[in-house]
RNA sequence: UGGGAAUUAGCUUAGUGGUAGAGCGCCUGGCUGUUAACCAGGAGGUCCUCGGUUCGAGCCCGAGAUUCCCAGCCA
């Protein structure tokens, strides 16, 4: 008989009275002396687990349904009928019931039914999908991802994925992992008694991608529009509830296109994927706005019904030197932002999305394209309440004079990035994109804490068990 | 990497230098179309590790490990 999935089941397919075939985990068993069993059996596919109810005439009641405990996994047959109970409109009536898998020791298994931290959770992260709270984040990331992919398809972007390994360390993006296949233990020397990278895999010294927005934007200068989504590496050793060293990125790149053109994307594509998320899964924000954060859902709607914010950065500076509030960090003309300033300009001055645009040149990267001003480039960054950074994007440099002289006075080494510069020297367009922390969204979408519980096996420093 | 805090039963935790406590979970029994079920009973402890002070250390001191929070770096 064909297995249905619970998630359809409590859509309405197959329809009640009809005979049903599921196959799950046990998350709650309650029993009736009076001759019934309850079963909560969940499968995954949406948040809630479906009532099973069993009868003591069925085989091996005695034997095996009184025994089932919180993660056997089981097969069921029965009828599909509307609940008699409170709680659920429909239930099965079990006429068959196999045991797939037992739990060795119920009282050891380390997801028993009651309230876990998240601490706890997480070393035991090959068993927290179990949980309500994982499979929700786990739903919610998935419809995200979907989501995103699918706004760059429908408006003809291209898929482009782009390396993971890289001979580049000039992006300023941060401390870089090393790739190699040399023999630590004896490491080839040259005659200067420096590591000898001539005799490592690729011939020289390599390392795993901080972004893929160099690479994208040469399939920019041909393919228009285009983004990267995937994984991207920082040694840093950053121990917060929003850093993680290995996460997940999405990078735009648009033709002829300006800083405001990038400010509109992203704005365009937030709130697109808010909107999929409160459709498509109702009932995982549900939980969240109920046992997460309260604003879960309200956060979501307030921002897809209006606009972002946009400031300059030199208009937020003056937001904050006269906003009469007492900051860690001095406030003045050229500062990089610190958290705390932020936050505020987030939090308690706007209370929604900010859009900061036009940076000082002297705090961002080389590639940002220069302003007339000569003092600030095309940047822009979108602080959220609550996560802070969750977009960094510019504008690139596109005239090769200006970009070689950036490149000079900030000593980036060109002999990596010839093939860069010569997307300036063939055709060049004005264009730009961002990067979205994509870990950093699931986290702002969800309402939850920490980034460590919104990717399945979070990589942080001394952390890799997993 | 800096500053702070934490580590006691399967989990969450209380614990005042002198016999190791609770709630939940688990097991057993009772009760009930149950749904955070309820009632009664039971089992369950390397008090993070090493060293020190003391007649005596879960508690005081030192070192280490790990985790969390804040900050920095960023997405």
């Amino acid at each position: 008989m064909q297995v249905s999935s619970i998630s359809s089941i409590l859509k309405g397919t197959p329809e009640s009275g009809q005979k049903v075939r599921v196959q799950g985990w046990i998350r709650t068993r309650r029993d009736s002396k009076a001759g019934l069993s309850f079963l909560a059996v969940h499968d995954g596919s949406c948040f809630d687990p479906i009532q099973v109810v069993v009868e003591s005439s069925i085989e091996h009641y005695e034997s095996q349904v009184l025994k089932l405990t919180t993660g056997c996994s089981v097969d069921i047959e029965g009828e599909l009928k509307p609940s008699e109970g409170k709680g659920q409109s429909v239930e099965i009536l079990a006429s068959r019931l196999e045991v797939v898998g037992w739990v060795d020791d119920p009282e050891t298994y380390p997801m028993s039914p009651k309230r876990h931290t998240f601490e706890y959770l997480r070393e035991h992260a090959h068993l927290r999908p179990r949980t309500n709270v994982s499979g929700a984040v786990a739903r919610v990331r998935n419809c995200l991802a979907h989501a995103i992919h699918r706004f760059f398809y429908e408006r003809e972007f291209l898929y482009v994925h782009t390396p993971l390994i890289t001979a580049s360390d000039c992006e300023g993006a941060g401390e870089l992992f090393r790739v190699s296949t040399l023999d630590m233990q004896n490491l080839p020397r040259n005659d200067k008694g420096a590591v000898d990278y001539s005799k490592d895999f690729f011939g020289e010294e390599t390392f795993l991608t901080v972004s893929g927005q160099l690479n994208v934007e040469s399939y920019c200068q041909s393919m228009s529009r285009v983004y990267t989504f995937g994984p991207t590496f920082r040694a840093e050793n950053s121990n917060t509830s929003r850093h993680l060293a290995e996460f997940w990125m999405v990078e735009p790149e648009i033709a002829f296109a300006d800083l405001s053109d990038c400010a509109d994307l992203a704005e365009e594509m937030l709130k697109y994927v808010f909107k999929a998320v409160l459709e498509e899964r109702a009932d995982d924000m549900a939980f969240f706005a109920q046992r997460v954060d309260k604003e879960a859902i309200s956060r979501l709607e307030s921002i897809i019904n209006a606009s972002f914010v946009r400031v300059d950065y030199t208009d937020a500076i003056r937001i904050l030197e006269e906003c009469g509030e007492k900051f860690e960090f001095p406030v003045s003309w050229g500062i990089d932002m610190a958290s705390e300033h932020e936050r505020y300009l987030a939090e308690k001055h706007f209370k929604k999305p900010v859009i900061v645009m036009n940076y000082p040149k002297d705090i961002k990267a080389f590639y940002m394209r220069q302003n007339d001003d000569g003092k600030t480039v095309a940047a822009m960054d979108i602080l959220a309440p609550g996560i802070g950074e969750i977009v960094g994007g510019s504008q690139r440099e596109e005239r090769l004079d200006r970009l070689d002289q950036r490149m000079d006075e900030m000593d980036i080494p060109k002999e990596h990035l010839d093939w860069y510069r010569d997307l300036r020297r063939y055709g060049t367009v004005p264009h730009g994109g961002f990067g979205l922390g994509f870990d950093r969204l699931v986290t702002y979408v969800t309402g939850m804490a920490n980034i460590r519980d919104v990717i399945p096996f979070p990589r942080t420093p001394k952390n890799v068990a997993f």
